[in-house]
DNA sequence: AGCACGCCGACT
DNA sequence: GTCGGCGTGCTC
């Protein structure tokens, strides 16, 4: 038999990424696609992925023509496989839709520090090892003789080891001696990741019942025994006990307590109990402990329970030797949940339009049964319209018949609270995944679900590939999040179109929620491949009024702060009630746009109605969409006024701004540079929640999923930097934004303020925020994307080149681009161009220059096939043409 | 000298 | 992708 495998080789060899191996008897009939193995590769061990089985031991054809000797595989590494079916297809999707090479995909879906590394070890050859004399007689070096010595003693040696010892040079040298000599050799070998098992000692009782009563009495017997043998001895010869611990184990017979001489226990006297008889007394005691926590279910480790009976680890083996106890290695559980008090959750009552919505997903349930491919469901539900107990009855539901659920939420660390509410109405029953937790805490859950010991796998994107055995329903909540897009690293994929796609796969719908859908997903359903389920009331209080600021007149009346007069009055009202307030703004743009301070105007590229930015180095505006440069503006083209500026504003400043203005406020900032992991995201938000602080100032990591009943302001400082990032997306992200900082207004029992400030208050992505107006946000900009061929009328991709030599990076780019045109006409893509190629938007990061351009028409995947461009970073479908 | 880089070719 | 082998160029 023959085993196709998939190794690290296929993330280079993209022609031929499987590699072909011989199946040794021994192992024929217990491999399985998706198992990890280890296969020799070069002079190294490689660990790769069962992918197929050849019955035969035929060569496939390429191969026989080259003349390639096959060799063995090595081991299967765990019986187990690591991948599901299904996932080995969804893979081998991603593969092809996002033109990364298989192995990216493959190895993507494994859990982090799964894969083992390889290594070289030194050891004796049989050789030396047959005559050591001969060998250390021989010609060698000090440091050789001195590995010899070493390994004689130790067996074998790390050559990264040797490495430290000796100093690269040196080590070098040696390990050329060593190729020549003979007397050692250098073996591969697997090195297990960092995701391990976390084992804990745990002291199991092996009697029960009768048995265990029978050995109670026996110990009693032996203890009473023992004490009147030392009264009879301590009645002729009054000897002190002053055994010390060390001089006790000495005169202990070391594996038979129980046969302990009259001699050793005559030197105790009473009252103290003999020597015996205090052992006898604690492996008593250690017997009852041990009996009470197995009702309890929390095991004692052999340390601790030495500790309470005081035992010594000797006497604890002596109860082991009379197979009284077992000590052993159990796994301990890392669990992300550990210590959270997660309240039970109980299903609530739904509204007619929430049972609808219900109802229509346990009917694509039913499809999926019947052997047809449920569309997938669009759930679109303003703010508070319920959604989440929609997601949680249809997974009890499919639950119910034995299934399992994946739920997708953005940026889990953000949204505990979903969290929450998903764990505890499925207690013990849920598994979360996503990039913050250990290495370790992941490996585990990963494991729980791979075993089936969960119902609900509840994570980030990367919770999409969680082997989930007998899947029957996936929900991606908040689907428009540019969260779901893995565009930094391979593979890269949108964990929406991959669940899709696995949707398909599996036959089970695939829920998608939002309060502002993506325009794509919008258009799907406009369209018929989604089927569109609303939810228009809102549970409880009212969306919050939002109030629009415009800065012009603002600064028309003199006022220049970046905080307008409205704004500053409701801040001190709220501080006067001793009610709290966010304020928000969105830093992301590094760049800034530039804008007439007067009349609003922001200078946009005539060719592709995306904001110019201002190039401080070349001195010039130039479209980092189309590359297009013009010149500078020292006049507003639009109302001639001289009140032109690039923008750019930080939380920093607002928060400096707030604090001059009310001196006595408390204040809290939150973004990257105050919140750098999970803990510090806790906590802040816990400071903020017990009103340690009066105003919270952040980015848009705040406007997701916070419950603060006591926020009645909201303050959007500037809506424009959204707005005018230059990209086709922004009046999307505004839109979305703003609708969502909206949101956090007026949880509580206090009604909520919005207010809004803008040097743009027509444009229509503001506008329709403050209405809360979807449909007229969405029928706006589908006309626009249609007008100028933006996503999803056609699709683009995203090209870019990084290198430390800024020109280099610009040849290249230009290079690609005449290929790709060669591509585009060779193939008769109609409707096909390349806008670029442009410096990135940030051109240096990290000390590489950044070139790109995007490839956009109607279907890319047939040139995507044809590309060959190694070294160049394709991200198909990007999330922003930044 | 000691080492950090970058380049090349090999690998079933 | 990762390793070894080899050259260049920098720093104590």
């Amino acid at each position: 038999m023959l085993v196709e495998v998939l190794t690290a080789a296929g993330r280079w060899n993209v022609e031929q990424p499987l590699l072909t191996y011989r199946v040794p008897e021994a192992l024929a009939n217990q491999l399985r696609p998706g198992q990890l193995v280890a296969v020799p590769y070069g002079e190294r061990l490689d660990e790769g992925i069962v992918w197929n089985l050849l019955e035969g031991d035929e060569l496939p054809e390429p191969l026989q023509e080259e003349g390639i000797e096959l060799r063995d595989l090595y081991s299967i590494l765990d019986p187990k496989p690591a991948l599901l079916l299904h996932q080995l297809e969804l893979a081998r999707w991603l593969a092809e839709y996002y033109a990364t090479p298989l192995a990216h995909a493959v190895f993507g879906m494994l859990t982090p520090g799964m894969l083992q590394r390889s290594r070289f070890v030194l050891k004796l050859s049989e050789e030396a090892l047959k005559d050591a004399v001969q060998a250390s007689s021989q010609e060698t070096s000090l440091n050789l003789r001195a590995l010899l010595g070493l390994l004689h003693n130790d067996g074998s040696l790390d050559v990264e080891q040797l490495k430290k010892m000796l100093g690269k040079t040196k080590a070098q040298q040696l390990l050329k001696e060593i190729k020549q000599s003979k007397l050692v050799v250098r073996e591969p070998e697997l090195v297990e990741g960092k995701a391990r098992i976390k084992l804990r000692r745990n002291v199991r009782l092996l009697v029960q019942g009768e048995e265990l009563l029978t050995w109670r009495e026996l110990l009693e017997e032996r203890l009473r025994k023992a004490e009147s043998e030392a009264q009879a001895q301590s009645a002729s010869q009054a000897t002190p006990v002053s055994t010390s611990r060390k001089s006790m184990s000495k005169t202990e017979a070391p594996f038979n307590p129980w046969s302990m001489s009259a001699s050793a226990s005559a030197t105790l006297a009473p009252p103290v109990m003999s020597k015996e008889g205090v052992v006898i007394q604690r492996q008593l005691a250690a017997l009852d402990l041990l009996q009470q926590s197995i009702n309890r279910g929390s095991p004692w480790t052999p340390s601790a329970l030495c500790r309470a009976t005081g035992l010594t680890p000797r006497q604890l083996q002596q109860l082991e030797d009379q197979q009284l106890v077992v000590v052993e290695n159990k796994e301990q559980r890392r669990d992300p949940l550990q210590g959270r008090a997660i309240p039970s959750s109980q299903p609530l009552q739904l509204t007619g339009e929430q049972e609808a919505a219900l109802r229509a997903i346990l009917e694509a349930v039913e499809e999926g049964k019947a052997n047809s491919v449920p569309r997938p469901i669009l759930l679109h539900g303003v703010t508070g319209s319920g959604k989440t107990e929609v997601y949680l009855q249809a997974m009890a539901s499919v639950i119910a018949e034995g299934k399992r659920c994946i739920i997708l939420v953005p940026e889990i660390a953000l949204t505990t609270q979903a969290v929450q509410r998903v764990a505890g109405r499925f207690p013990e029953r849920v598994a979360i995944i996503h990039s913050e937790l250990s290495v370790g805490e992941r490996y585990d859950e990963w494991r729980r679900i791979r075993a089936g010991e969960i119902d609900v796998v509840i994570g980030s994107r990367s919770a999409l590939f969680a082997p989930v055995p007998d899947l029957g329903l996936i929900i991606i909540d908040e689907e428009h999040e540019a969260a779901y897009k893995q565009s930094e690293f391979k593979p890269t994929y949108h964990a929406r179109e991959a669940a899709i796609k696995l949707g398909e796969i599996l036959k089970v719908p695939v829920v998608l929620g939002s309060a502002t859908p993506a325009v794509e997903s919008y258009y799907r359903a406009e369209q018929g491949r989604y089927q569109l389920v609303e939810l228009k009331g809102r549970i409880g209080a009212n969306l919050p009024p939002v109030e629009i600021v415009d800065l012009r007149s603002e600064l028309r009346a003199g006022h220049t702060s970046i905080i307008s007069r409205r704004l500053l009055d409701e801040l001190g009202k709220v501080l006067e009630r001793g009610q709290q307030a966010i304020l928000f703004l969105n830093r992301r743009g590094a760049a800034s746009c530039v804008l007439c301070r007067d009349c609003g105007f922001t200078a946009l590229c005539e060719q592709c109605d995306i904001p110019l930015t201002y190039h401080a180095t070349e001195h010039v505006l130039m479209c980092h969409y189309c590359g297009a440069q013009s010149k500078i503006l020292h006049f507003c083209p639009s109302c001639r006024s001289a009140e032109i500026r690039y923008f750019g504003l930080g939380t920093e400043k607002v928060q400096r701004t707030i604090q001059k203005y009310f001196p006595e406020a408390r204040l809290l900032r939150w973004d990257r540079d105050t919140a750098r992991n999970r803990h510090a995201h806790e906590e802040l938000l816990d400071r903020f929640a017990n009103r340690e602080a009066d105003i919270l100032i952040g980015t848009q990591m705040i406007a997701k999923g916070l419950d603060l009943p006591g926020v009645t302001l909201v303050g959007v400082v500037s809506a424009d930097i959204a707005l005018n990032l230059p990209d086709y997306a922004s009046p999307e992200r505004a839109f979305m934004l703003l609708t969502q900082v909206a949101g956090r207004a007026g949880r509580g029992s206090e009604a909520g303020h919005v207010i809004v400030q803008t040097f743009n208050p027509e444009h229509f992505s503001i506008d329709a925020a403050s209405r809360h107006d979807y449909n007229e946000f969405y029928r706006i900009e589908i006309e626009t994307r249609q007008r100028y061929g933006y996503p999803p009328f056609r699709q683009f991709v995203k090209f870019t080149y990084s290198h430390s030599n800024r020109h280099r990076s610009q040849l290249e780019a230009m290079k690609l681009c005449e290929k790709l045109k060669g591509w585009i006409q060779r193939l008769n893509l109609s409707e096909t161009d390349i806008v670029g190629p442009v410096p990135a938007l940030m051109e240096r990061i990290r000390n590489k220059y950044r070139w790109q351009m995007i490839v956009r028409g109607p279907d890319l995947s047939r040139l995507l096939r044809v590309v060959d461009a190694p070294d160049w970073e394709i991200d198909i479908d990007p999330i922003s043409t930044l």
